[in-house]
RNA sequence: UGCCCCGUGGUGUAACUGGCAACACGUCUGACUCUGGAUCAGAAGAGUCCAGGUUCGAGCCCUGGCGGGGCAACCA
């Protein structure tokens, strides 16, 4: 046996689930829908996918891969006919397909439910738990109320059966025109949840749809129809972002009120955002429309179509969403991240070649006239396992980046400057001689060097070393293009906290796009078909543009940068002058509380004397008595109790902490366990006769079943272990199991105490002392 | 001012039934290098929003506070 790799990477360690992933693999175990795993993802087609479609789509299609059997539907919620249109539902299913998913032949459309959802609509009207309402769409905002104040009954609201059925039917006949008629259901105008105050589940929209064109005139709503999208689907998880927690209630209640047996569940997980951009649908389109990008798939937009033509693959995008994970938790993740992604996956798969994106003329003065060499270059570096090469011109002018070339270079730059020597990539060691400047403007224009012909693929026999290697193309035979350098949209992390009478658009980053039209690029590309990638060396990854790139015009997109230690150092070297470092944020835990806080309780009399009575006659803690105090269930629970037990504290301190927390996951009434049963159990504790884990784990059993604790324990064996033998023997064992903790602990890691007392307690089933447990441990662990 | 959700290094997420706060990105060293890339080795950085409480032991359970977000479209 050799020594486990230090590998903690390794794929098959078993990575924590996120919690979608967890419940799933938790309803599987249970077989909740009969070991069914069935996903959607349900885009409206009003606009292009962006990445935060790309984390649904991951996750979605990712759990039905995951699971075996598991599918994932593509639907389209198409129930709002005035903003779809059949060329989104186009492009979003190419890039789905893009992404890497296959939705096989499960491809739905909400529209074709429309029948469907006519009919659960009348049947929720014969149950009376729905009807026509024939109120102003004004009157119906105005009768909705508040979020504070209840909302008011529609006169329509108690039509009779009959004439709700009429009304319905001459409104999908289109006798009535838009907004004449909706049909709600018949819910609760006073829930304090807004979506439950009577919700429209029709409009009438004398519309064309784009699928089933003048065919209805009726369309039901979002909370009506998607989740009848997901029962007809016999979807299991239906997973969607935070913003529809509320709408929860909602899909449950139309669920249960047409009776569909065994519903699909909804789960809400957190949106994606990513700074320096925006990723709303409506936001989106205002870059569109108001022309602040070129279209749904403009290079800077982060649309899956915009990512493709900038040069980002479906890889990258998928990782990323793997490595951000699925949280419940409002978050904006950094830019960094995507960038990272997207060069782990460029750097293994790109061929480099080298382009000049702002030439700098260079003759070679001692390099033959008219004399062309083709030099062998590989297409990668010697870390990618990956073969092919291509040839490149080496010529007397040649054209390299202005940025190599410094006239006065600090000492950390270890590029071209007058006098200086540095390799040119796969070719030959060049000096720079004399230094060539526009005389009006005092330009550098061109620059004469000397080169080694000892040194022809990039080594010296001589040995010398030469710490800088820049990339050249031949002046000649290098060939025109256009490079379009990409940053990003926006110039503040957070482009949607805009100020008062100002909006996201106001951050625009007019830099967001640099043209650049002089660059030049070695003749090896020619051939390659739009959308070929490459690293351009030591620059970046580049992508020739899908729409403008052809064999006449040569334009590439700057994917991402490479990661650039230059660049850094240099902003370094320039931060240092003026002010230095920025000062570490103000807003670094801004949104903490700081300190303590006054509470302030408007209390009643009788609350008071309550208070006062537990404190005082019971000797409570303040704290008990407060909770006593302000919840009759729980204070009923502890009277009762207590007059089977007459010990307050003791009593108090499991109904507070325990009981309390058993009856929020059920309904206080349904709570099992009685206050006999509870009584005997903290009596026991009490007396010695079991120790408080065990008296823990008897009450959770309690709560279930509301056995007596005595019968628990007397089946179980739990009572307390009073032989000192028992205890010296386990804990002697577990230290010697545990040699290496032990010894971390001799070194002075002492919080591994707690680990110990854990094992032991484990072991003895939490029926050892844990106090004493802990010294003999402690007096045993520092012999 | 009602209801609901959520607070863990700079960022995104983990932490099994309460038992060593972990991983990734980023940052900083160093090695290597014909890309200031990649790779490799290492380091710093949180005591889990705050205050109480329960417990031998709390990021996790209880109470109160603070902070952030969602909900008053005939949108989804």
């Amino acid at each position: 046996m050799t020594a486990e790799p230090k590998d903690r990477t390794a794929p098959d360690t078993p990575r924590s689930l996120d919690f979608i992933r967890a419940m799933v693999a938790e309803d599987l175990r249970t077989s909740k829908y009969g070991g069914r795993v069935a996903t959607r993802f349900p885009p409206e087609p009003n606009g292009f996918l962006h990445i935060g479609h790309a984390k649904s789509i991951c996750l979605n299609f990712g759990i039905a891969e995951e699971n075996e059997g598991g599918t994932c539907n593509l639907r389209f919620d198409d129930t709002n006919p005035i903003t779809e249109e059949d060329k989104y539902a186009r492009a979003i299913q190419e890039d789905v397909r893009w992404l890497g998913y296959d939705w096989e032949d499960r491809l739905y459309y909400a529209s074709d439910y429309f029948e469907q959802f006519y009919q659960y609509a009348v049947q929720l009207i014969e149950d009376g738990k729905a009807y026509v309402d024939s109120s102003s769409e004004e009157e119906i905002r105005e009768y909705r109320g508040t979020v504070t104040q209840p909302g008011r009954e529609s006169r329509y609201r108690n039509r009779s059966v009959a004439e709700n059925l009429d009304l319905l039917q001459r409104m999908r006949a289109g006798e009535f025109a838009d907004g004449e008629h909706v049909v709600r259901a018949k819910i609760d105008m006073a829930s304090p949840n807004m979506l439950m105050r009577d919700p429209l589940l029709y409009r009438i929209r004398h519309v064309h749809h784009y699928r089933t064109g003048d065919q209805w005139c009726i369309y039901p709503m979002y909370d009506f129809a998607h989740c009848l999208e997901d029962a007809i689907e016999r979807v299991t998880h239906s997973l969607c972002t935070l913003e529809f927690k509320d709408n929860r209630a909602l899909y449950d209640w139309v669920l249960q009120n047409v009776g569909i047996p065994n519903p699909p569940e909804q789960t809400e997980f957190a949106r994606l955002n990513i700074d320096y951009t925006v990723l709303s649908k409506r936001k989106l389109i205002r870059l569109v429309e108001e022309g602040h990008v070129v279209g749904w798939d403009d290079p800077r937009m982060p649309t899956i179509a915009g990512l493709r033509r900038r040069g980002v693959t479906p890889t990258a995008i998928r990782r990323f969403c793997d490595m951000i994970g699925v949280a419940k938790v409002d978050s904006r993740v950094d830019m960094g991240k995507l960038e990272f992604s997207i060069r782990d996956d460029l750097n293994q798969t790109s061929p480099r070649v080298m382009c000049v994106l702002r030439p700098l003329r260079v003759v070679i003065e001692n390099y033959p006239e008219g004399q062309v060499e083709w030099l062998d270059a590989p297409y990668y570096p010697h870390d990618v396992p990956k073969e092919g090469s291509r040839e490149i011109p080496f010529s007397r002018e040649l054209y390299i980046e202005r940025d190599d070339f410094m006239e006065n270079p600090p000492k950390e730059f270890f590029r071209l400057a007058p006098g200086r020597e540095v390799r040119l990539r796969y070719g030959y060691y060049v000096k720079c001689v004399d230094v060539i400047e526009d005389e009006d403007t005092g330009e550098v224009v061109e620059l004469r060097c000397n080169y080694d012909p000892e040194t022809k693929g990039g080594d010296s026999p001589d040995g010398r070393k030469v710490k800088g290697t820049i990339h050249w193309v031949s002046a000649e035979q290098s060939v025109p293009a256009e490079v379009r350098l990409y940053d990003r949209l926006f110039t503040v992390p957070d482009p949607e906290d805009a100020p008062e009478g100002q909006d996201f658009t106001t951050f625009l980053n007019p830099e967001s796009m640099v043209t650049l039209t002089g660059s030049r690029i070695e003749p090896s590309v020619l051939q390659d078909p739009p959308g070929s990638r490459y690293q351009f060396e030591r620059q970046g990854y580049f992508c020739s543009d899908i729409v403008d790139s052809s064999g006449e015009r040569l334009v590439y997109n700057r994917t991402v940068t490479l990661r650039d230690t230059w660049a850094k150092i240099a902003e370094r070297e320039a931060g240092r002058q003026p002010g230095g470092k920025v000062p570490k944020s103000e807003t670094t835990g801004s949104n903490r509380a700081k300190g303590g806080t006054k509470r302030i309780r408007v209390g009643s009399a009788e609350r008071d004397n309550r208070v006062s009575r537990y404190t005082k006659e019971l000797g409570l803690s303040a704290g008990d008595a407060n909770v006593l105090a302000d919840n009759p269930w729980v204070r009923e629970f502890f009277e009762k109790t207590l007059a089977c037990y007459d010990n307050a504290t003791a009593v108090a301190k499991w109904v507070v902490n325990d009981v309390l927390r058993v009856s929020k996951s059920v309904k206080d009434e349904d709570l099992a366990l009685s206050h006999a049963h509870l009584a005997a159990l903290v009596q026991m504790v009490e007396d010695g006769a079991i120790t408080r884990s065990v008296a823990k784990e008897v009450f959770s059993e309690m709560a279930e079943t509301d056995t007596d604790p005595r019968e628990i324990v007397q089946r179980k064996g739990l009572d307390k272990v009073a032989d000192g033998t028992v205890l010296d023997e386990l804990v002697s064992s577990v230290i010697a199991s545990q040699p290496d903790e032990a010894q971390r602990y001799r070194e002075g890691k002492t919080a591994l105490l707690g680990f110990f007392v854990g094992q032991v307690m484990k072991q003895s089933k939490g029926k050892l002392d844990p106090e004493a447990v802990k010294s003999l441990l402690q007096a045993k662990l520092s012999e």
